[in-house]
DNA sequence: CGCCGACATTCCACTGTTGACAGGTCGTCG
DNA sequence: CGACGACCTGTCAACAGTGGAATGTCGGCG
């Protein structure tokens, strides 16, 4: 249920923005982070309405209604923000994968994971460019956007080596096998 | 849709195996990487049967059913772990919270941070308990169990020192708007 | 024998996510 | 003027995942 609170944030950190407004910042700056469609969005501006934790401050042309955070919303936002301890991602598809490498030859198995060592590479060089981009920015904005880029950094770096030590692994494994 | 693949791989695994055992192992070993529930992996498994990627090849007391992965099955299930790229896990409660973490008073935010640092060197403390554990088992599982482990504890050390220097990052800044 | 716990399956109601569809308004460029 | 693209809101069906309840069987222990 973060979308509520994503949303809450948004309108927090903008004062006042309508459901489209919110959908271009969730395809922009958020999209890697927690991605939501039309639909999701303005079903839950509706239902954040009703909770009263937003309320409709303006109401422009073409049917435009400019939404802001009540201080019930404002509330609910810094609980959840600090009070409610984030959920770790249970589901991870590339470890399940490694679970059943067993299944299929040792060099198969040492591709795939050599294929992610490297798309892990590649992310972290298109996050090193965005990094570039951002030299000079200024703001409380680009400071904590720096923080999450660098977890990105510290991430894929982290998936990289790892990957390329499992591909060891395996082969120590394959040369323990067939000795001589 | 990698419940159906983790279903089909447990069952290439095991020989056969009924809906009950699965959902040990669902418990037991793949508990921290894809979690299922009972009415989940019951109607994936009637699915697959439908779908003829499983089949029945036992019934039993209690109203047992044994099944085991058909030819289509395992072509279907070694295409999905070498062919298919793993789906990258897209939406992250913690990075979404960093997004908003200017919304509060810096000192707050700092506490946040520490406080994921904490959880963190928590979680690789317990794994580094697992991994003792391990220390003596052989089998290709062992081999397999012991490289997902290791993701984890790469995983949580480099959470730990990340959040620790995001800390530090905002110390800094702290500093640099209140000089001397 | 009677009960209990492990074994075993199935159904239901609910939430979150996705993608497609549908409808309407305003400004501007040719 | 007319068409087009950007703006703006909304509904719907489908599916994955969660949690709980209902139902029944078998083996062993007191």
């Amino acid at each position: 249920m973060s979308l509520r609170h994503a949303a809450l944030g948004l309108l927090a950190l903008r004062g006042e923005a309508s459901g489209y407004d919110l959908l271009g910042i969730f395809n922009e700056s958020l999209e890697h982070v927690w991605p939501a469609t039309q639909s999701q969005l303005y079903t839950e501006l509706g239902k954040l309405t009703d909770a009263e934790l937003v309320q409709v401050v303006a109401e422009g042309g073409r049917g435009r209604k400019a939404y802001a955070v009540t201080e019930a919303g404002r509330k609910e936002f810094e609980h959840w923000l600090l009070e409610e301890p984030p959920t770790t991602n249970r589901r991870n598809d590339m470890l399940l994968r490694v679970f059943f490498l067993g299944l299929v030859p040792p060099e198969q198995a040492r591709e795939f994971l050599l294929g992610r060592a490297a798309a892990a590479a590649e992310m972290h060089e298109r996050l090193r460019g965005v990094e570039e981009s951002l030299t000079g920015e200024q703001g409380p904005l680009a400071v904590h956007g720096r923080i999450a880029l660098e977890w990105g950094l510290r991430y894929s770096a982290m998936q990289d080596e790892w990957a390329r030590w499992a591909a060891g692994q395996l082969t120590a494994e394959g040369a323990a096998e067939q000795p001589g």
